[in-house]
DNA sequence: GAATAAACGAGACGGTACGTCTCGTCTTATG
DNA sequence: CATAAGACGAGACGTACCGTCTCGTTTATTC
């Protein structure tokens, strides 16, 4: 049993180190207001106002007021994922589609909305947004993928990016669309049940394809 | 003697009738910035300028810009969809998707990524928005639909909207994240290829299914 | 007798013409503040509200308040110099001076101090501040000046320059160095005779010593 | 053994001593910049930077950067006065006077004037530098000036803060009035000719004036 | 033709947010 | 303790764009 010895401490800085406190009052302000109106409509001074901070202390850490709602944003996204495990590749992807579902018709899917709208003219940022936010559900999506595959519930040779794509796509393209509310549990059956039909191996396809004509 | 009491001929009004002329510098002008820029950094002053306009003129026939980017982009859009009719529903909507992925690929798909991400703040336009635009695709993707149906490539019991979502979904949530480059023809001959097992009869299905496990 | 047939009429430039009102709200504003308060604490901001006037239109016409502080100096000083003529230049001097002293007690010579005072950084500012404030003197000066040398009461070998700021310098001197208020109307009778004893011709500068003497 | 019960002498305080070398540094610093630009233009923080100290030590010693300039100023300007002793008062006071314009030319000459300007704001402040600024050299003045008197070479009936004014009154009029470069060493002798003939007795002024009149 | 009416260009305006800057204070760890 | 480092709250700066307005001008219809 050995205890390193020689580890660099983790030495703070000379100086006033940052203030934590300042940092969480900005994100929660920010948050807030986001939930109450627009990106838009939100300025830097009212976000200082609200967390009792000054402006320089917004542009000192974060360029502009989007990559603070970004921050703000993903501060409050990091521990909501789990990840089903139900026995059946179908269920397991509808129980994360509900999930998802209910995430983009929270405030939080709201904000979403404004984030990737507000990106769309900073490239870097909205592939920055788009992954981290894509990677976190990439995560739990791939293992039941993977679990779907050795089970046998799912076609090996289909790039799992493509399945995430046909199942987010039609998702994605409702909540930007402003047609989200549409998007009820029956519909999103029906949306996996479609989509499952072309990604499970045949006999099993066979089989549900029966089933759903019948 | 009478002349047509029925039709009041689009009777001119009393004043100087309005100039068609500053209508289309305006609305072409708008078009070179939007090619050039981000909306965003469009200002309506450069508008006026570069279309030889004054400031008032704008915002005497738009509320805004967001309106007068609206219109430009529409007036660009109205006569380019065809609808292809090549006997096989899948095939046709693969050359849907590829004349949709053009249109995506092109300034227009930036601008129009720009007017959806504008709108997202202004529900209703933003509804606006994507309802003209899609219906233009829908009228030409609902022939193959109904004619996918009658035909029986396609299944009778899906729901033209879902399968809408299916087909453009994907296509849409690349375009948005920014993965659009990767949707080549390719992927896209993928694309349909497993959707088509989700949308179409069973016996086909099966035997599409079998092809593909082969 | 001819009247010119072409000259332009005065014609009015295009679009909306300045407005003269706000112009005068802008200078009386800051006439007001300048008046309450030293001009290092007066912000664009507080001018721009008191005058109900937008900031922009404050920086389209000035380059800074500094700027704007002299204009209202200026638009206030216009039409205030009477010159004396009592028949002595001695006289007419004194005369000149208490006028001067009157001035630098108001308020309006708390304002010049500080435009002095802000002006020291800006040496073209500070040139025209003096420039057009000692020149509005100058004439009246000069009358007295003029006159006194064809009279006889005054040297004609001394430059006139030399003459003013043996007589204005101690003056302001005293108000820079904020000793202005022992400057009553004793003293500058003194003054004004001490250098007259410099700056008239010998004989009756003899006699004016010997009175004093006496 | 004894325990000196009496001085205490000049107990060093506990903890660190004052660093005498930050408070040199700090000075130096501050002048070098005054000679490079303008006290207005000059930040706490490049103070700080340049001296190599902390900004907090700077607000501990001093109240503002006001001060600090007037103590950098102070510390190059205590040993330079000379009292000239010529015989005749004139030719003292024209030495003087020449001293006068070689120190208000040279680069404390700009400073002061900045000194002055930025306490124009501030009563306390401007009554404090005047004074000690000027008490320096009126000691020096002072000391010809009764020479002058008990030698017979200046009245006796005349106040002699008057007497300064009118001969540092129009320096320091043209040094403000921003026409220093004028005053060169001609016209400082035609000045103090002028106000000779005014504070000397009526014997000799009349002499004088009968000499400039021939 | 003159009168009427609306649209037009130019551009000044009030409003408001931006992101930057400096001030003077504070909070750490170091000497 | 005094210090160096440097983050902080406060708040003014000057710029930019918005959408409105006030002009004088132009282009049409109506009398």
């Amino acid at each position: 049993m050995t205890i390193d010895p020689v580890s660099p401490p983790a030495k703070r800085p000379r100086g006033r180190p940052r203030s934590e406190s300042a940092r969480e009052q900005i994100l929660q302000a920010t948050l807030d207001l986001l939930e109450a109106g627009n990106l838009r409509d939100i300025t830097a001074e009212a976000i200082a106002r609200k967390a009792g901070v000054s402006k320089a202390t917004l542009y000192k850490w974060w360029p502009n007021k989007l990559h603070i709602a970004f921050d703000a944003f993903m501060a409050r996204m990091s521990d909501e994922i789990v990840v089903p495990d139900t026995g059946s590749s179908e269920h397991d992807f509808l129980m994360a589609m509900r999930d998802a579902m209910a995430f983009y018709s929270s405030a939080a899917g709201r904000t979403l909305a404004q984030l990737i709208a507000e990106g769309q003219g900073d490239e870097t940022f909205n592939q920055a947004l788009l992954e981290s936010l894509i990677n976190q559900r990439r995560e739990a999506v791939a293992t039941i993928w993977r679990r779907g595959v050795e089970r046998g519930d799912l076609r090996s040779d289909i790039d799992m990016q493509m399945g995430l794509d046909l199942i987010y796509g039609p998702l994605m393209f409702r909540f930007l669309a402003g047609r989200f509310h549409s998007m009820n549990a029956e519909e999103a059956d029906k949306l996996i049940a479609i989509v499952f039909r072309g990604i499970t191996p045949v006999r099993q396809t066979a089989e549900a394809a029966a089933l759903i004509d019948a």
